[in-house]
DNA sequence: TTGTAGGCGTTATCAA
DNA sequence: TTGATAACGCCTACAA
């Protein structure tokens, strides 16, 4: 069987106690016995039971990440490899384990909370923003339980890290001014998402500074997808008067956009420029390559583990939160200046 | 503080080990019994501890995936939320949990299997091939213990599940034949990659098949990035016979080989056609959109969990492997015959 | 510096 | 059908 603490006692001949104190690297157990029974646990090739001392020591040192299959695909597939490692690169090293757990759709998100909360599954919690919602907010902080959001969350008190999505719209739309780009649409996005909010204020903002006159029906929305984009886009040209330059709400997005423009032959970046939120690793590919906004996934998972390994540590402190910068990738797409140089 | 079995026993006047088993539905409590304690436990807000429950039963209810943030990154990052998602679908259902480790790169591979298999961590692991090594395989064997590996492994007994590459090869390079193209070359790869190896069989069979003689030339190795393909490509281009056909080892040597084409002036898919293995989100909004061989890494995920969830059951088994059948989604490309149609 | 005894929250084995 | 009691493998006083 799996040799135990008991069985390393018995072969050194000492007490458990004792082994657990070498275990755990104790001052007050001598150097000679420390080596002679590291000795003996090497020779046996012996292992802790990780649950057992969890239990013992009432923490299962893990930590939790939700994640939503059926739905968060589009949105997260890209990014969830790097915020994982993200994550995995801030709390590995301090022997935490990460656990994924599904959270079901309809399911009462109660499910979630007892079977990795209650159970004592897990010491801490990171979820996508748009996974959370209020009641399990609530039903965490009542239970003091430590989590992080991934993406603002602003209708309760709760630790999150998101990427400036307001300042990234202002750099986009700033940077289409800049290249001298005056009727810029925004194809996209929900009225009522949390992020195209975000998005749509910066790109209102730096229009306003830039003392643009701000039109509402250069907002587009809709889901942000190709198929979205595209109609979206091959509508706008169809107009009297079609915006010179838009910001896209995603790569997708940006992709019906491309096809559309090119459909109906309009010039890139000649005519029209485009630009996009999200930096997918094909955004340098397309035709023009795309000029997007880049937001590092990886410090942003590893934002949020510090994050909520901070508050792990001191849950007396306020709800932090943690606004991340975004860097504008410019490419063809939007080098009006330059259109045709290349 | 948490409440524990204790206090449902003492709040419903009974033993806790008649809690336990109406935990367990045991069949010797009575039907009030049962429905009264089940009452005070909702009333009280009762979850059992996970982790009591583990060490009392001797088994973790979880199982480890192995990945490799170092390295691994570009090859898992586009599937990586699919396969997770596939794994998940299976073991989820069966209150099975999935915990991500990082396996360091260059760490002694023992860490791994001791922090996750010998600390009772994990039931049972799934681990990419690339991440597997002999060393390890040995080991874990020697512990009887249930792993599968995505991704073919052969230099060991290993339980594997993975789409057939070579069947994959045989697909594009057909497709391409039967299109007209004639003289073909394989972009990207090294030689002693797994990976490789069997693609490149898939590859020369089907030349085999349609009598057209294989040329050690046309196989250009290197990295299989956009830069590889692009300078292969490049260089093969300026030859005086260059192919009339490429096959591309992933989507980033197919993005090289693209921009090489496109720059040299050779018209696809008219002059030459590209077809490339894994089907990523961006295959069809290159331009022209690239024929690509599209694997359900969901379906892979899920097969690797299910296998592994047999294997934990029935360790007796022989080793199974699972080939599964990729797909191909033809685009403009490679369309010769229709070359200038669309 | 080491050992003894009890506890962490369950389950499992017997008795009752 | 229920209840004591001893595991499970480790940690933590407290005692020696």
């Amino acid at each position: 069987m799996k040799v135990t603490i008991q069985d390393i006692a018995k072969a050194a001949n000492v007490a458990k106690s004792t082994v657990s104190k070498v275990l755990n690297d104790s001052p007050k157990i001598s150097k000679e016995t420390k080596t002679r029974v590291r000795e003996i646990m090497k020779q046996m090739n012996y292992t802790p039971s990780s649950i057992a001392t969890r239990l013992a020591k009432r923490s299962s040192h893990n930590i939790g990440m939700l994640i939503d299959m059926s739905k968060e695909s589009e949105y997260m597939n890209p990014f969830f490899f790097h915020i994982i490692s993200g994550i995995e690169s801030v709390i590995g090293p301090m022997k935490y384990e990460l656990t994924i757990a599904n959270v079901q759709q309809n399911d009462p998100e109660r499910n979630v909370i007892n079977r990795l909360v209650r159970s004592g599954r897990i010491d801490g919690l990171i979820s996508n923003n748009a996974i959370m919602c209020d009641e399990m907010v609530d039903t965490l902080n009542g239970l003091a339980f430590p989590f992080v959001t991934i993406g603002e969350y602003n209708s309760r008190p709760v630790p999150w890290a998101d990427y400036d999505n307001a300042e990234g719209g202002k750099m986009l739309t700033g940077h289409l001014l800049g290249e001298g780009y005056r009727d810029i649409a925004f194809i996209g996005g929900e009225p009522l998402e949390r992020i195209f909010t975000k998005r749509h204020q910066g790109y209102r903002q730096a229009l306003l500074e830039a003392g643009i006159q701000y039109r509402e029906d250069r907002i587009i929305h809709g889901v942000a997808d190709e198929n979205h984009g595209y109609q979206a886009v091959l509508e706008l040209l169809k107009s009297d008067h079609p915006p010179d330059a838009l910001v896209c709400m995603n790569n997708y997005t940006a992709f019906g956009a491309l096809k559309a423009t090119q459909q109906a032959g309009v010039a890139i970046p000649g005519m029209i420029g485009i630009a996009t939120f999200d930096d997918y690793p094909f955004s340098p590919h397309t035709n023009p390559p795309l000029t997007s906004l880049f937001i590092d996934t990886f410090e942003l998972g590893a934002t949020a583990g510090k994050m909520l390994i901070e508050r792990m540590n001191r849950p007396d402190l306020p709800f932090p939160s943690l606004l991340l910068q975004p860097k504008l990738n410019v490419r063809k797409s939007t080098l009006k200046n330059k259109a045709g140089l290349e």
